[in-house]
DNA sequence: AATAAAACTAAACAGTTGTTTGAAACGGTG
DNA sequence: CACCGTTTCAAACAACTGTTTAGTTTTATT
């Protein structure tokens, strides 16, 4: 019994058409997005791939394993279809502010329907597996700490750590809903509401400036008597 | 064949040691939430409940319909568990909104562990099914009212609904993250950090400042040079 | 006590699951 | 061509799934 098991980096081997690991690799992270790991089966898997049902203990030898697989796929795929920003030095922390959040709403929602890649780590996110901590020691953990450094910069290192975290992760959070749980978002909200304001651009600039004017980098929201708290 | 699908209403029958249905429904509830529909087997949640692997088609019907009550029993529960604040009129919005905070937060995170009528209804609403209609008419949408008309009173009609539902979103957004994905959080932010910053208590006076300091009704965060932006 | 409806049970059913098998087809090398 | 390792395939496997059946026990009513 040959093991093919091992990752292919065969030269010129890019996931084209005739490459039977990619393209299972491919329709594996739809369904396990769209299914979950118990309710997709490798026979959809393998018919959607088109290939035999036993290429899937052929390449990755079980279920399980083509999973771990999968999810490592879809974040390495996704990272480089929307990579973070570069600043120039210089580069007013406001600034790198709105960008980081726009670039996180976009990356999340995506441009137009979220891609399954995003859907698969969502999963993985919300119901932890042997997948997870890969996710977040090679894509969350690195992309979180850019946010906390700009939170930093932002407020000139008045703040400790564990309060930059704190912040971060409520512009995270804020973001998240919409990405987790933006069926249950679109049933509270008028549907023109959500066309018209719930763009991801729209969203980027509204969390931003909700978020600069609680570190008092902007006017308040509501302006009215916003000094009586003295 | 009898019909027991109809719901039980009887005397005093309720959710005792000797009532079937209502073991039934509690094994399941907790069997759905750990493992979702699919994964969770009819067998397993019956013999949780110890009762006979036919009995649920004799209650339910069928695994679906069991799974729709499931949800809707879940719901029930934890409303009356954690029900919603009462305020006596002339009380302040600042204090309405903090307790609303602590409540939805407690709510969603609970005393100790998370009880798994939250994590039932987590599942529902991040992969929405037959049932999420009704948990979001009948739990959801009320709760996100009760929340907006305080941010109204706030900040005394100055802002528009959509504005409202906006900044109300974030707030309920920054709880979901650690509902919904408390395990990667954990991973981000050091231990002790987690057990001194993290608690219901101090997560929901922090929200409530940084949404007070966004609307101008508590000073800014990181105070400084709050002024420069004029 | 007799009867009928309700509650419960063990066993089986048909279908699907992940996985394995052994053989066939392929592709390059002597 | 013959050889050999790699890749692909149809078929089968054992285990498990939700569901049903037919029979037994329990409960309440007459």
């Amino acid at each position: 019994m040959a093991s093919a098991n091992t990752r292919k980096t065969g030269p010129v081997e890019v996931e084209g058409q005739d490459d039977p690991r990619g393209r299972i690799l491919s329709a594996a992270g739809q369904e396990f997005a769209d299914k979950g790991f118990e309710a997709a089966t490798i026979r959809d898997i393998c018919t959607l791939a088109a290939v035999n049902v036993a290429a899937v203990n052929y390449y990755f030898g079980d279920k399980h394993r083509l999973y771990i697989e999968s999810v490592r796929h879809a974040h390495e795929e996704r990272s480089q279809q929307v990579p973070l920003p570069q600043w120039a030095d210089g580069t007013p922390p406001v600034k790198k502010l709105r960008d980081f959040v726009g670039n996180m709403l976009q990356r999340m929602l995506g441009f137009d329907h979220p891609p399954w890649q995003v859907r698969l780590m969502l999963r993985e996110i919300l119901h932890p597996t042997d997948a997870c901590r890969q996710l977040v020691e090679e894509y969350i953990q690195p992309h979180f700490t850019v946010l906390c450094s700009i939170l930093d910069e932002l407020t000139d290192g008045e703040l400790s750590p564990p309060e930059l975290r704190r912040i971060g992760l409520g512009i995270v959070g804020q973001c998240f809903l919409y990405r987790a749980a933006g069926d249950v978002v679109g049933m509270l909200i008028p549907s023109d509401e959500k066309d018209n304001l719930h763009s991801p651009v729209k969203l980027a600039d509204h969390i931003t400036c909700f978020c600069l004017a609680a570190l008092g980098k902007q006017p308040p929201l509501s302006v009215e008597i916003s000094a009586n708290y003295l």
